[in-house]
DNA sequence: AAGATATGTTACTTTTTGGTAACAACAAAA
DNA sequence: TTTTGTTGTTACCAAAAAGTAACATATCTT
């Protein structure tokens, strides 16, 4: 028995990432935490206070708006610029069940972390959508409505993709029907931006 | 102590109906069942055999795209014809709190019951859009695409809405955020389709 | 070394949830 | 009227979940 909190708290954390990759939020519970990560419980509560917390804790660092840099991306071009946010979202969707099952999570859950989350995420969605209005010259809402189409939908079909492999004889689960998605989204950005 | 089967049934699936609409198909236990219906929980087994079997009683006729019937919309214009289909869809998911957390439940669960409703809703999919297909000249994929990026979209934007006012600046829990989302639909549908 | 504090273990309580056994009352068929 | 089957009540059991109390051991300070 060897006495490093650091270590136990990351193996605590450790263990809710692996539980919320396999099963979601849904399941973090004290019990699930302890068993995965081989804590007792009451350190659990020691460290984080409470399942809340210790998701709180979890969170930092793990929205994909909240670590998106305008910088990352080609200033050149509006257009490309605007097409490479979604391809990047995407990917990043289709590629982390954690973050597929934080989207999921969000959508029932009344977590307080999740109100800070929203709010960070609005303040970049704001920056970003500001930066395209000046350079393409539409006005805001359009370009706050085209932005809330895709990303919304591309929200949904990568969680339902977990379950469900079609949707409107789109193939969700595969590359194939993402990449006709991509297409469509493409055609339409180049007829309303 | 009146003996009615039929008289109790209701009362399980209204118990059932009270529980979705305010906390969700999650919440639909056993104990909440009975203790919402004021009927023991052995007759809800006896009657309905398990949860499962109870849920699947109370989707019938739930949801949006199995009770869609072609023939109820304006046939002559194929794009007020595309425009009613989206906006009776919002409307109903909008007004429905049970079909909205219907739509939230299948993102994640696995139940039975939800792979029959997404298979036949997919061949009504297939049928309009086949039908916009043929009237509008444009291709399968086209009309697959848009579809799919729409109703996704609104399925995700009225889920989100019950936890979530404000989406890319959007109000999304209001008629303002919602009529700015149809104008955007409308203008993309006019370029794309 | 002595004491104080942080760290960790074990075992327990309580609550919630799902599930069932045993029995009581009513209704219809024999 | 007796029998049979359906409807309903009560009380229980078992498992899973959250949460806590009491104790043991390591680490650091003085």
């Amino acid at each position: 028995m060897t006495k490093d909190r650091d270590l136990t708290e990351r193996r605590i954390l450790d263990a809710v990432g692996r539980i919320v990759e396999c099963e979601g939020f849904e399941a973090v519970g004290i019990n699930a935490v302890a068993a995965e990560s081989g804590v007792s419980k009451i350190l659990i509560y020691r460290y984080f206070g409470s399942i809340e917390g210790l998701l709180s804790k979890y969170l930092e660092d793990k929205d994909f708006w909240l670590n998106f840099d305008i910088a990352d991306l080609p200033q050149g071009d509006v257009k490309m610029f605007s097409k490479q946010i979604f391809r990047t979202y995407i990917t990043m969707l289709r590629n982390s069940p954690a973050l597929r099952k934080l989207y999921r999570w969000e959508l029932s859950s009344k977590h307080p972390s999740i109100n800070d989350l929203r709010q960070r995420r609005e303040e970049t969605a704001l920056k970003i959508i500001g930066f395209v209005c000046d350079r393409s010259g539409e006005s805001f809402d359009r370009v706050a409505g085209i932005s809330t189409l895709i990303t919304a939908s591309v929200s949904y079909l990568c969680i339902l993709g977990e379950n469900c492999g079609v949707y409107n004889s789109l193939q969700i689960d595969s590359d194939a029907g993402w990449e006709k998605l991509l297409e469509t989204i493409d055609f339409m950005m180049a007829k309303s931006l």
